[in-house]
DNA sequence: CCTTGATTTGAACGGCTGTTCAGATACAAG
DNA sequence: CTTGTATCTGAACAGCCGTTCAAATCAAGG
């Protein structure tokens, strides 16, 4: 046996990505192994390293590419003048990005420590790009009276665990649907910094 | 050779658990051997199997103890009958204990996924007894009028997400101690309830 | 149809995994 | 000092780990 009937890179490649993000985020990256991964794709554990130098390289790539397009979702947004505005298309925005995408975001927050240092450098930059973000919008809130902050950073981090906290607990099947979910946690976002 | 000079249980134990906390919460359940938990003990892998039956078991006890003193501890608190005061209690509360044992949160929230599915029913059923005691204060608040909360599940959710948190980025050695940082994240909660 | 390149197989590598246990040593009590 | 028990060692078990690679097969273009 060799190459097999209908097989394409094309396919492969992203069959690999999906089957990799699915297992990490469900049992961890130490714990899923390179043949259950091929297992889940359909294929021999060697045809994985036509397309990943090894295992660490596959977890940074997802962890890469989710970064990647968060960055590039969060700069689409509409830049609002108003601070308040500004403030709730950032907290709708963050709530539907990360519902939509629970296994990428889930590796993205466990799986840091299984990074080598130097790709863990590169994420943790990024994540500290999104969170200047935000930052931004309390800040110019602030100067302009509209929002009452004791200190723009810890606000920065209490609103955004306050927000990624929804992926715990929130399924497609719940009670409420995404868009009642996203008024309730701009309602408490705003009362949070509104002056 | 064998039994070694001044070996006691009552100190093996105690120091294969901090030995497998510590290491756990570095480096992740999986990732982590029943021979680098020895080796930081400074014994050999077949004694551990005095201490635990097997590694599961060792990691289901660390939580378990962990959810246990937090038990413990919350229902140490002072009840106060001002449902702002118990609101102010159980936050401050919350941070602090948290903050103190950062290896033993991270991995009741990080290692719950290598639970054997009875270990976690049992962990999760203890975790929503936690969050139930501040939806209660919540809910008592708002029958006396004293807080406006839309749905009071999700601001128990929210604000137990936001004041984990803080773990994800304090340190001792920061720019601000603990009580300034329980005195902002206070605020902010207050903020997020008061009518 | 034939050739070139893309893709996968299947087997192999050394090394590490959790767990078990007989035997050896240290300690505590009588 | 002797005895019984608590404690640890050292070696072994079967099995899985990430990774490599020559050989085999398929796809596509001329």
């Amino acid at each position: 046996m060799a190459r097999t009937a209908g097989s394409h890179s094309a396919d492969t490649a992203p069959r690999i990505r999906a089957a990799a993000l699915r297992l990490f985020a469900r049992h961890g990256y130490a714990a899923v192994s390179m043949r259950q991964i091929a297992g889940e794709v359909g294929v021999q554990v060697g045809a994985l390293y036509n397309y990943t130098p090894d295992k660490q390289s596959l977890l940074f790539d997802l962890m890469q590419s989710h970064m990647t397009e968060l960055m590039a979702a969060v700069a689409r947004l509409p830049r609002a003048d108003d601070p308040e505005q500004a403030l709730q298309d950032f907290t709708r925005f963050h709530i539907r990005f990360h519902a939509e995408r629970p296994d990428a975001v889930f590796i993205a927050y466990m799986e840091l420590r299984n990074l080598t240092p130097e790709n863990f450098k590169v994420i943790e930059a990024r994540r500290h790009d999104y969170e200047d973000i935000l930052c931004a919008i309390l800040d110019r809130g602030t100067d302009m009276g509209r929002f009452q902050i004791a200190d723009s950073r810890i606000t920065t981090m209490a609103v955004i665990a306050m927000l990624t906290g929804v992926n715990t607990w929130f399924r497609q099947t719940g009670r409420l649907s995404l868009d009642e979910i996203e008024s309730i946690y701009w309602d408490m976002t705003r009362r949070l910094v509104l002056a």
